[in-house]
DNA sequence: TGGAGCATACCAACTAGTCGGTATGTCTGT
DNA sequence: ACAGACATACCGACTAGTTGGTATGCTCCA
């Protein structure tokens, strides 16, 4: 009971921090919002982050394990073909994104476009969390390359997939179309295909 | 002298508000902030602009227009061959963001990651931004398509394009390399190559 | 002489962060 | 078993400073 309302206090708070900081951004959430949301109350807050910063610090980290988590425990980690599996991820998260429940914001994109300049501890984290998502799936295409022989530049191929993905959501906050994300997801898609095929 | 005091005190504001969203993004940047920049003081600011954001709306609707003159003085312009115009587009805006002095930041991009819930009329304002880029590169699709006489769904292409330089830059403000704007556009380029060869 | 352009002084609302205090434990020696 | 010492979680009124915006008046040219 204490162990678990402690850990329910501090959670609750990075859970209300995270959905209003990928809503609004993070300089425009106010502590006070954070507390609200959370149904918690400023000096709880204060108790367990000792600034905006460090609890934002904590809701990127979190961010970071949960998009890992996620693609984990995806479908598509269970296909046998690496091929097949590589296509499988890119249309696992156009599926994602086609949910329209879905809250179309990257935490790690909203924060790092406010704060580079400003916040280098909220700037590297947000570069952590790009680092593993762009780890992640170039994993999947050096093992895609391999079992066709065929080399590519897969750590540059990394960051186009993540380039995609943060600037088609971009482009979603601006037309609120939700055609984007999944249309730029088949061109990528389509890229790739070429890319394995002619080589 | 007056029309030009006048125009360059509102010009200024403008200029500096722009080059202060486009570094520390729009909540963050304080109407004092671009006032100093300007040298201006808050009484001129607010009598050229009923509120910051009134401003920041004059800031995208010069953006736009800049990002259209660019287009249009550019020396790729001047390209015969429909096809190698494109390439020269693409080529133009990597050489762009090759060059070091240059704010690696887009107005529009930065402002509608903070205000898309917020202030519908900078997310309009900023839509704008984007859907004359898309259209500008989209003419330049259209064409190369029409003098190769191939179909190409161009919309959704120049939507992509959009979407790389816009993610490509979030990329950068993430982890300062310079290579990611170039990297990424370069694989675009070769997508296109390869629509535009294999069909 | 009147109005546009601009400066100075100012304000009410809001902001992140603080601080004194409370409630509920947990551990220790007896 | 139990008192006393201490630790952790939490509360919410408060503050010092900042924010966008305003009220008022000066200046200079038509």
């Amino acid at each position: 009971m204490t162990l678990t309302s402690k850990q329910s206090a501090r959670r609750k708070l990075i859970d209300a921090a995270t959905l209003l900081f990928r809503r609004n951004g993070y300089i425009a959430t106010t502590v006070d919002q954070i507390c609200a949301e959370a149904g918690v109350t400023k000096g709880a807050c204060f108790h367990h982050f000792e600034s905006k910063e460090s609890l934002a610090e904590a809701c990127l980290d979190q961010w970071d394990k949960q998009v890992v988590a996620m693609h984990h425990n995806a479908p598509f980690r269970s296909i046998a073909d690496p091929l097949e599996k590589l296509f499988g991820c890119i249309d696992f998260f156009a599926g994602v994104f086609e949910n329209p429940n879905m809250l179309k914001s990257c935490l790690a994109g909203t924060t790092v476009q406010e704060v580079s300049e400003t916040h280098p501890a909220l700037r590297e984290a947000a570069q952590a969390c790009f680092a593993s998502g762009e780890r992640q799936f170039q994993t999947l295409l050096d093992d895609a390359c391999r079992s066709r022989d065929i080399k590519l530049d897969t750590p540059s191929l990394a960051k186009l997939w993540m380039a995609t993905i943060q600037g088609s959501l971009l482009l979603y906050k601006a037309s609120r179309e939700d055609a984007v994300l999944p249309n730029n997801l088949r061109h990528f898609r389509d890229y790739i295909e070429k890319l394995l095929a002619t080589t």
